[in-house]
DNA sequence: CGGACAATTGATCTACCTCAAAATTGGTGG
DNA sequence: CCACCAATTTTGAGGTAGATCAATTGTCCG
């Protein structure tokens, strides 16, 4: 389900279409929350479609600092420029507790040769992969450590909406503020001090692993966050789920329904057909 | 030409492609430099083909901040992603006097309609490029201001001597401080000091607008730039035209070749089947 | 040759980084 | 079920790299 409907963001999926997608020969994976699923250079001739939990693309330095190049989500393919590139030339972990599915390449080169407007698809996926990017090179080289986590905050909160996973200002948000200062190029202490500003400020809550936007419009008024560069459908676009300048507060906690697995914890190995792209 | 040879860094194109590629209707652009080609939110409905010059990708905040993006050079096709994204999030700019095909699109669908090995190259482009972003934004994010301009400097040449117009540690520079500045998430100032102490280290020599690498070793360890991301062909690869370790001292003075252009200046309009792509 | 624009240099200041101590979380065994 | 321990995260004080802004120098063009 989570890359069908990330297709049909981009696309209309005809019934073939769909049906061949749901082919698609696939072994799970089950990773635990930060552990690696593929390191930099290592190319083994399959494509990983999260089907739950967070993932990050990233790069080490020699001196051990670390840079996170982007967040996924269920539905992204993050490491689906294997089909055409050789190598990594990043690594790609596992932020939280993971089930992905691996495609071998040949069944999704022959996806493409078959249904060309999936392989169009697919190659409009990367460039929207390509324009957050390029959002996250503003965020990082042209704002202040308030701008860049608030950005990013929102950035964080429209796409998980996009594919329900949050609503009513909150959702699940399982960053470390060494996560957080990785991705925005700030250092650990920096990004704890930004957040304990925007708690201060009333503009979020954080507590746990638990978001709450409290002010949605301050927040992304301040760093004049604009998500057109998400490219959402039409019919998500601007559905954060919160009334324009709302402030939520003594909201009834609900429960974490999104962390529902949709697979039993049993699963490792080659286990097919049990779980819906 | 410029365009064959990228993608010929790419695969390897039959006879027919190749004339497929060079029957594609366009028309020709002259532009000054620091003229916008595209901007932000424009759609044209044609896509951009370098001829000669340099361009750059860039965002501006409301503030004035300048984020450049990419940096961009003959045979790049900097707006390909019109072809699948409605509007364009950010502006394409030149850097220097440049010649740009423009060609519709319709017809660049017609061709990766007709020729999908050549739809896979143009997909494995936009895989490369989010690549030089990816390196770009660790950059940003993750090195000194010294080791941002090296890092730079090296991936501009290595680039450049790619497409034959670099050799014997010489290249023209066209970007002045401010340019590294925005491309480096620095200000303009900073990127001027580093330079100078560049200079002053004997790892470069910049005059006017052209740079001589005068230690690519010492340059490029001293950020170990590794070229992997740039997916140069194995041809390319480590051509550097530079003996390792190499000084470069004395050496005389070069006519600066790489600005012959292939269009005479009155060029503007709508002319057709002069240059070849 | 002179004027105007733009790029570069330099002194001051601020925002961010570094490093170490404290608090919290999560796991484990009694 | 509760308390303990260890790992990880968060907080805080001091130092530094890089930003700001104005003055100088250089470059282009009339």
């Amino acid at each position: 389900m989570p890359l069908i409907r990330k297709l049909m963001n981009v696309m209309t999926l005809s019934e073939d279409e769909r049906h061949a997608i749901q082919g698609l020969p696939r072994t799970y994976r089950r990773l635990a929350a930060r552990e690696d699923i593929t390191s930099e250079g290592h190319g083994s001739s399959q494509c990983s479609v999260i089907l739950d939990g967070w993932a990050c693309r990233f790069k080490t330095l020699q001196d051990g600092r670390r840079q996170i190049l982007s967040l996924h989500l269920p539905g992204d393919i993050p490491d689906l420029q294997k089909l055409h590139l050789l190598a990594m030339e990043h690594s790609l972990g596992a932020l939280t507790e993971c089930t992905v599915a691996c495609i071998p390449h040949h069944a999704l080169r022959g996806l493409t040769e078959h249904f060309p407007a999936i392989a169009a698809a697919l190659w409009r996926d990367t460039l929207l992969d390509a324009a957050i990017l390029r959002e996250w090179m503003v965020n990082i080289g042209r704002r202040s450590s308030t701008g860049r986590i608030a950005h990013l905050l929102c950035e964080i909160y429209t796409k998980l909406t996009a594919i329900g996973l949050a609503q009513d200002g909150r959702c699940r948000f399982p960053l470390t503020t060494g996560d957080l200062a990785d991705a925005t190029g700030l250092t650990a202490g920096d990004a704890g001090q930004v957040l304990r500003d925007l708690r201060a400020r009333g503009l979020i809550s954080l507590a746990g692993d638990e978001l709450v936007i409290e002010n949605w419009r301050a927040l992304s008024e301040l760093v004049g966050f604009d998500p057109t560069y998400l490219y959402l459908a039409p019919s998500m676009a601007g559905r954060t789920g919160l009334p324009d300048g709302a402030a939520f507060t003594k909201a009834p906690s609900v429960e974490p329904a999104n962390r529902e697995r949709c697979l039993p914890d049993a699963i490792n190995g080659i286990n097919q057909g049990q779980c819906r792209l």
